[in-house]
DNA sequence: CTAACGTTAAT
DNA sequence: TTAACGTTA
């Protein structure tokens, strides 16, 4: 018997630590798949990410039972139960794959270190990027800093493909396995239901997601991408947060469709999306060589940056009442579904960092309370990038404008309308320009919408004077 | 060989 | 402004 421990990997095709064990299977046995609650994680947990995982898990669950094996389910710290349980079923070894922040490393090599101690084998293997930290550098070495060049590389480079589900002949038969636990309810894991509606998970779904966007709108992606209206995004972010589809069969099926492209510029547009997928693996390979940048700046100042930190406008912005439209749908959005498009979570996150000076952590704090997609690398690199704090120098000081980006990517208002229910009878000329708009006018236009807390020209000044003396220029 | 400098482009 | 690269000294 052999032990396959579950993580962020909840599928059974194109999973290259499970393959690894089943490859095996006519040697060590057979394959038992094992998913461990772990309260430490728990508590990073939220209602909607836990209620996706949980979809997830019961999806994974369905698949082994179709090849006549089940998911065992246990609850406890990892330390102990991965190295009971193989003991329990007599498993030479236990596979998973590799993660990439330190916390969940530091975790794993302990579990290596307690299996050692019963004899128990462990395999190393990478799963969840196309080209792995220390893959990809400088050409002296280096992790690279800046995402073009990396982007550059990681195109060039061949990518492997999918790899099959296992057969259900390498795979632990239920019979021979303990009698199976039910799934937990969120319930029994102390969270209460989701305020959010959550879109399904599991393999089945990602893969409908995936087939849907290669067959049109991946096309348009380059052009659209930045218009939460038009919703021409995948929508895979969850999906690849919980491994529910692996990462070898999106890039195929992208693959798939810039060869069917019947236009340079349609090939270009799947080309887009593909950075899309090296972003986040840039971001990944960040954090593993990084793995302090899940709490400190990642890049240096030469004096800490002054942060005006003011709880009452943290509090409006997390309830989608600053008074700017296009942000306030943005934080409705992520409390209504747990989800939000990504021009948006951009202008939300300069808002909160460059209109409200508020450090960059309390925003992601609260975008790993209410995602589903959740991911440490990604929302690190992405907040870290908003924040000035991170990865990628920039020429001029990235300050967005929230009406410029509105009226750009919104100008008909009809995503902010959709969340902002204040705003619906309001002209779209009165939505962008509410920051200037006279009371008279916000009074007929839109009379229970919320004036706005801040000036933006003023924020922006002083935004700009708290970086320059955190850069101790003054 | 390395250090210095100019070029490029940045979601 | 800055990282990375390529070229030059």
């Amino acid at each position: 018997m052999q032990l396959h421990w579950h993580r962020d990997d909840l599928r059974v095709a194109d999973n290259l630590a499970l393959s690894t064990a089943t490859d095996r299977a006519a040697e060590r046995g057979p394959v038992a798949p094992v998913f461990v609650f772990d309260d430490d994680v728990l508590a990073h947990g939220s209602p909607n990410r836990v209620a996706f995982m949980l979809d997830a898990l019961s999806q994974l669950r369905e698949a082994y039972r179709d090849r006549g094996s089940d998911l065992l389910v246990r609850h406890g710290d990892p330390r102990e139960v991965l190295p009971a349980l193989a003991t329990e079923l007599g498993a030479v070894s236990v596979t998973w794959a590799e993660g990439y922040s330190g916390l969940a490393n530091e975790r794993d090599a302990a579990v290596r270190q307690r299996l050692d101690a019963v004899d128990v084998a462990r395999e190393s293997v990478t799963d969840a990027l196309h080209h792995e930290p220390g893959s990809i550098t400088t050409n002296d070495g280096d992790p690279y800093s800046v995402y073009t060049y990396f982007w550059k590389k990681w195109r060039d480079r061949p990518k492997a493909d999918p790899v099959d589900a296992p057969e259900a002949g390498a795979l632990a038969d239920a019979a021979d396995l303990p009698d199976p636990e039910p799934l937990p309810t969120l319930a029994d894991l102390g969270f209460a239901e989701p305020t959010a509606t959550i879109q399904p998970a599991g393999t089945e779904a990602a893969r409908d997601r995936v087939t849907a966007f290669c067959d049109g709108p991946v096309y348009d992606y380059a052009e659209r991408r930045d218009y939460p209206a038009d919703g021409c995004t995948s929508r895979l972010s969850a999906d690849l947060k919980w491994g529910t589809i692996g990462i070898r069969e999106v890039y195929e099926e992208t693959a798939a469709a810039a060869d069917l492209a019947d236009s340079e510029s349609d090939r270009e547009s799947v080309q887009e999306f593909q950075s899309q997928l090296a972003w986040r693996e840039f971001y990944h390979h960040v954090l593993f060589f990084n793995p302090e940048v899940v709490s400190a700046n990642y890049k240096e100042y030469e004096h800490p940056i002054e942060w005006r930190n003011d709880p009452a406008e943290l509090q409006a912005w997390k309830d989608g009442e600053t008074g700017y439209p296009i942000v306030d749908a943005g934080m409705r959005q992520l409390r209504e579904e747990g989800y939000m498009h990504n021009r948006v979570r951009m202008i939300v996150a300069s808002f909160l960092t460059k209109d409200l000076l508020v450090d960059w952590r309390e925003g992601y704090a609260h975008f790993r309370e209410h995602l589903v997609d959740h991911d440490t690398a990604n929302d690190n690199g992405g907040w870290q990038w908003a924040a000035s704090t991170g990865t990628d120098a920039q020429p001029y000081f990235r300050i967005f404008n929230p009406m410029t980006q509105g009226e750009r990517y919104d100008p008909d208002a009809e995503y902010i309308t959709e969340y902002v229910p204040e705003l619906r009878d309001a002209d779209p000329s009165l939505i962008h320009g509410w920051h200037e708009a006279s009371e008279l006018m916000r009074e007929q236009g839109a009379p229970e919408y919320a004036r706005p807390i801040v000036d933006h020209g003023e924020r922006r000044e002083q935004a700009l004077a708290m970086f320059k003396s955190a850069r101790g220029e003054e």
